[in-house]
Order: C-alpha cells, then structure tokens, then sequence
DNA sequence: TAACGATCTTTTTTT
DNA sequence: AAGATCGTTA
C-alpha cells in the first residue's frame, strides 16, 4: 500500500504523532507548527492504513469552522465520503447525542436549544418572579453565573449554599431556570454537555456502547477545555479507547470562561504513561518574529516549556511604532498597509489586531475614508440579528408551543395589542398554575383576563395554530416560507420604508433560503427536519457578514485572530491598560493570559509585525496619556526597529518609562501635540510633522475648523 | 403602546 | 462618546 502521501510531507514529530499507537498520546503542538495537518493526517492514517472504520473515530473541535475544516481536509486526503465519521464541536455532538437518546436523557423530543439571548430573557423572567431587584441581581450576571456552575458539572441541587444568603438566592435562581428550561423543553449550551454527560453517568449500557464503538478520540485545543468537557471526554473513553490530544499551553486565552490549562497536566497524570510529542517547528514566521515571541512568552512562570524555531528566514525585525494618539496610528497603520498594497500585496494579506473591539473605530474611520475595502470581524451573525431572530422564533412555537422564549419574543411583535400589563398578567398565572405561557394563554378568560386581553391572545394561538396546519405535510422550505409570510413580520417591517427595514425583510427573505438550503446531517435525517433545522441555527450562528468576498483589509480583536495567519500584523494598542487590560493586571494568572494573548497576536504574522501604540489615547470619553506596554519591553530589543514619524530615523521615540517625551521638536520649533495658533484658523494641536526644509508641512488639528495640513513655511504658526 | 429622555456601563466570545 | 437599558410620560 502506498502511504507516502499521508506522511512524506511531515517532519519527524509530525510523523510519530500522525502514526503513534500508544494508547494516551499529548501533542503540544506550537503557533504554526502544522496542527491541523497532523490531526487531518492522523483520521485519515486510522482509515486508510491501520483500516479503522470511520464509525469507529469520534473528532472533537471547539468551532465549527475548525470542524468543517477538518472534515474538509480528511474527504480530500483519502477522496471519499466521510461518513460515520463523527468530527464536531463538543456541542454539536452532544446535541446529536440528545437527540437520538432523548428518552435516556429525560428529554422531550422535540426539545430544542436555547441560545444566549433567549437564556437571558429567561433569567430575567426568573429574576422578576422572584420579586428580586435586578439592580442586585443584574441578569447577565445570573446567566454568566448559572452557566458557570453548569460549566463545572455543578446543578442547582448539587450546590450547598451553607446559609450564604446571596448564594442561596443564586441557587434559587438557578433552580428556578431549570425548572423553566424543564417546563418548556428548553436546553441552553451548557446544559447540552451537562445532560449528555449525566447520560453517561445515568446509562452504563449506554455508556459502554458508546465507549466500544470510539477507538479513537481525538481532540482539538485541549488548553481550552472547561471541567465540564474534560469530564465529558473521560468519561466516554473506554479501557480501550486510543487518546489523542492536541493543544499549546501557550496558547491558552480563555481562562475567563472557564477553560482550564490544567487540563492538559490532569490528562497527562490521570492517563499515565502519556506519550508527549511536541511540534516546534513552525512554518509560518520568520525566525525574528519567533524568536521574539519565545522571549515574551518566558516571561510566564506557568509554561510546559516549548521553543518555536524556523529553518526559514531571519526576516524583517519587527517595527515598533509611537503614535501621538489613536488617529495618528491609524493612519500610520494604514499608511504602511497602503504601501504594501502598492507594492501587490494581497489586501486580506494585512490584519490589524486590537485588544477590544471599541478600538477598530479609529481606523474604520480613516479605511473608510480612504476608500479601502476592509472587513471587521466578530459583531452579529445572520441568526442573531433581531428580525432572523423573531422569524425562528415563530417557527419555534410552530414546533413547540410550549417554547416560553419564543412566546415571549414575538406574542406582539409585530404589534396585535397584547401590553405589558396583559403580560405580566400571563406569566403570573402560569406560574401560579406551572404551565407554559401558551397552556395558560388558551384560557384567557377563565383566570380573569379582560376580554379584549384574552381576546387578543386568542387571535395569536389561533394565528399560530393556523400556520402550523398549513405546515403540516409541507417541506421544510415550504413551511419556512408560510410562516415568515403569514406571521405579519414582513408587512410590520414593509410599512416602514427606511434602509434598515428594507434591510430587514430582505434578511428574513434570506432565512427562508437559509431553510431551502439547509441539509440535514446523516444521522438527524429520520428526525424531524424543522427541529434540526432550528437547532443548527442556534448551534451555527451563520457567516458574520458574508459579503461581497472582495479581499478586505482585515480588523479584528486579539481573541478571534487565534487560528488564523496574516503575512503582515499590526498589533496595535499596545498600552498598559489596554493591553494588558487594566482589569487583568492585578492577578499574575489573567497577566499571563494576556501575555499569552500577545504571544498568540504576534505569531499569526507570516512576514512582518508591527507593533504599535499611541500616548494619548481616547477611551470612555475622556483623552488619556498612556505608558508602553510592558510587553513592549518584554521582547528582546535586538529584535525590534523603532520608527520615526515618516521614516525619519533620529533619537528613540520609544524609551521605558516616558511618555509624552518622545515628541522631538523640530527645527523650527515645532513638535508633535504643540499647542499652536494660526492667523485664521484659530488654535489647534500639532497631529503630525513631515518633510522638512522648506518642503516640511504639519497637519493641525485645529478647534474650530477641523484638521488641516499646512506648509509651515507659509503658515507663520505661533507656539503657545 | 410607543416614544422619549435619564441613567448606567464600558475585555476578550463560542456554542 | 456611545450604546444599551429602563422608567416615565404622552
């Protein structure tokens, strides 16, 4: 058999992991270092050489991207249909696993999945029913918190408040939601892994099926993993069940919702002997970039202990840029980006990385401005805009009427007269009597509601009753279509006639193609295909904004960047407080995240990395002079270059500890953040200096009209 | 019932 | 500064 195109383009380490036969096998695998090759190589090395059925290998990933990707990868390596062959997220497969084991699970079979949004409105609806102030008790703070307990295993009656008031009411709280989620055959995220690992514990046979039919688990960004699904995962390998793991302690930034390094130490103690390989060849940067890279990340005392290395090019030392302020390094960013586009590079070959989303502003504006195509990433996907949103949510009480959030979310909406008061009315009495919103709604009258309340609700049961006859015996596609047309979203959106509504319907035009389009996995296709249809809509939350796929200069926080490579970083906002954020400083632990976080930024640049940050900075409203990053300082100087104002190389811009120093006069007098007056203009600040001689021109930031570029020759600016 | 204004808040994000 | 949320008002 020739099985030289599975492993001729792999490097010793790649080769042992893609063929290991140990039964516990650990790849800390570093940045660029051909992760995802050694894990496609391996599934297809199982299948193909060692002739493993495909039914017999589970792959679990963090995001369906990653999934796709893999599974993508795998058909074209062995060039067949992978099916039987389990590769997802651990929450699609828990979800698969409910849904063929409902019964086992104590689950309504039509039970469908409740995403943040719709978990929050019910947190809120608890949080009201108990009559507790929500100032004190701040509903995301409730969700966050629920979501945590569940995320360590942890269910309200397993919780011992110990006459801790503010615990006991949390865990009230929390009984409560359950007992909603229970009421309307609703399971959020966490309670997908939560319920398919109590299927586990609750169902040895079951169990035992399951744990003989995976010979093979393999998972995917093992540093990421909470307590939940570390449970998950042990729990289903069987004595006899081959482990293989893949992760990099280093790249570990998502401690703070409860992903747990350690994770990695617990597999290798509890598995023992583990096989560790680790990849640190990378492939991706120049020798410069990693070796900078290594000398940040030793700065963290908790670390496995890697070295990336290249046998690539020493490359372009990385440049280090001081901004005056946020403006100016943007347009100094895109400056060097309109440059590189100049010389043909690829647009989406340039990505500016930023700590926090609010700072992408900055330099939309000036892209924007200069008319160059960009893409922000992160922000709504297609099924949580608003109107995506209340178009499922109405094919949800199609489905399951019993379904409280998406009674809530649409029972006036569009408007049919049914007010807070009426509301609030319903939901006492539901409660009273322990049945849905719907259920209680039917009688209306009969528990006192006016007439014309318990007339309107009547009007929307009927309503829905109606669509869902003529959704019967109908397709998928058909039934999508009926209920978007006949449930009054479109007409309410249609009468108002700005760009957002017209937006809007066009958006729920699209779910309806989103419903045609849809195709059912193998295994769900016996399932009823609006319930599956509903559940990848919660569990895929869609494209971001699929537009136009013109190449777009790419904008995105540090957090979404893992995973992706650029041949040009910026990594901007490198200021204590930003980054690291002012809210990790003071625990060594988040510290190291976030250095970790640095790390991650500057090991997606394939060619060069800029790393930029300004001294005044604009945040929450008011203008703030900022110090360096100690990050900065954490990276060998050998390896960084530090720039002048357009190219002109004269003292350090950059000295630890300074701030606003670095802003060198020129000849004449003048210097970045200079408060000057001008004849005509009136007063204004000095933004940015170039040229000089007689060809020098300064741009002003005046209070009056506004920034202008002037000679300075000419413009006779008097200091103040 | 909707619309307006006051008040509050502000890291990172997937499923 | 800006956006979301909430309570009050017309």
């Amino acid at each position: 058999m020739d099985i030289s195109h599975l492993l001729d383009d792999l490097n010793p380490p790649q080769r042992e992991a893609v063929t290991s036969t140990s039964p516990a096998i650990m790849v800390i695998a570093g940045a660029g270092s051909g992760k995802t090759r050694v894990l496609t190589h391996r599934v297809s090395w199982l299948i193909e050489v060692e002739r493993l059925s495909p039914y017999s290998i589970l792959a679990v990933t963090f995001t369906n991207k990653a999934a796709a990707e893999m599974r993508g990868r795998i058909e074209t390596q062995l060039n067949m249909s992978t099916r039987g062959l389990w590769v997802g997220t651990f929450h699609s497969i828990a979800h698969r696993l409910l849904r063929m084991h409902w019964r086992e699970a104590g689950l309504p079979q039509q039970f469908q999945i409740l995403d943040s949004d719709d978990q929050k409105r019910l947190v809120k609806r608890v949080i009201r029913e108990r009559e507790l102030d929500p100032a004190h008790y701040p509903p995301p703070q409730v969700q966050w918190w629920i979501n945590n307990r569940k995320d360590e295993g942890l269910r309200a009656a397993n919780i011992d408040a110990e006459g801790d008031h503010y615990l006991s009411t949390m865990v009230q709280l929390y009984h409560d939601y359950e007992a909603a989620c229970e009421r309307g055959g609703m399971v959020d995220f966490a309670e997908l892994l939560l319920r398919s690992n109590e299927l586990w514990l609750n169902q040895p046979v079951l169990l035992k099926q399951y744990q003989e039919r995976f010979a093979h688990i393999l998972v995917d960004e093992f540093q990421d993993t909470n307590a939940l699904q570390y449970a998950w995962i042990r729990n289903l390998s069987g004595k006899d069940t081959q482990m293989f793991i893949v992760g990099d302690d280093d790249q570990a930034i998502y401690g703070w919702r409860g992903a747990l390094v350690e994770n990695i130490t617990r597999y290798e103690q509890e598995l023992a002997p583990v096989e560790v390989i680790k990849l640190e060849q990378n492939y991706r940067s120049t020798q410069t970039i990693l070796s900078a890279a290594n000398g940040l990340i030793e700065h963290n005392q908790e670390r496995h202990g890697k070295n990336l290395w290249s046998d690539g090019e020493e490359g372009e030392p990385i440049t280090l840029y001081a901004a005056f302020n946020e403006q100016e390094e943007a347009r100094y960013v895109i400056d060097q980006i309109e440059a590189s586009i100049a010389d043909g590079a690829d647009r989406d070959q340039s990505a500016i990385l930023y700590r926090s989303n609010s700072q992408s502003r900055a330099f939309e504006e000036l892209l924007m401005q200069r008319n160059i195509p960009y893409r922000v990433y992160g922000g709504l996907r297609f099924f949580e805009r608003a109107e995506v949103r209340d178009g499922l949510a109405y094919l949800r009480l199609v489905a399951n009427r019993n379904d409280d959030a998406a009674f809530e979310r649409v029972v006036n909406h569009p408007p049919r007269g049914i007010g807070n008061r009426t509301l609030e009315l319903l939901r006492a009495e539901a409660r009273r009597v322990n049945q849905s919103l719907w259920t209680t709604a039917q009688n209306g009258s009969a528990w006192g509601l006016s007439g014309r309340a318990a007339g309107a609700l009547q009007k929307f049961s009927e309503l829905i009753e109606e669509i869902a006859r003529e959704c019967a015996d109908t397709s998928l596609a058909d039934s999508i279509e009926t209920t978007i047309n006949r449930c009054g979203l479109l007409e309410h959106y249609a009468g108002q006639r700005s760009e957002k509504e017209q937006a809007r319907v066009e958006n729920l035009e699209e779910l309806v193609n989103a419903g045609s389009l849809y195709q059912p996995d193998d295994e769900e296709s016996e399932l009823d295909p609006l319930s599956t249809f509903l559940s990848h809509a919660a569990l895929e939350a869609g494209e971001n904004q699929g537009d136009a796929w013109e190449k777009c200069v790419q904008l995105m926080t540090l957090h979404s960047a893992k995973g992706l490579e650029f041949d040009q970083v910026f990594l901007t906002g490198m200021e204590e407080g930003l980054f690291p954020h002012s809210r990790s400083i003071e625990e060594p632990g988040r510290l190291e995240e976030e250095r970790r976080l640095c790390y991650v930024g500057m090991t997606r640049a394939r060619q060069t990395l800029c790393i930029t940050h300004a001294e005044a900075r604009r945040l929450h409203g008011d203008t703030r002079i900022t110090s360096p990053s100690r990050f900065i300082r954490e990276i060998p100087a050998d390896h960084l270059r530090e720039v002048r104002i357009r190219g002109q190389v004269e003292a350090p811009v950059y000295r630890p500890g300074s701030s606003l120093s670095s802003a060198q006069p020129t000849a004449n007098g003048l210097r970045l953040g200079q408060l000057v007056a001008h004849a005509k203009f009136g007063e204004g600040v000095i933004m940015d200096i170039e040229g000089d001689g007689s060809r020098q021109r300064v741009q002003v930031e005046f209070s009056e009209v506004g920034s202008k570029w002037l000679m300075t020759d000419y413009a006779n600016l008097q200091p103040q």
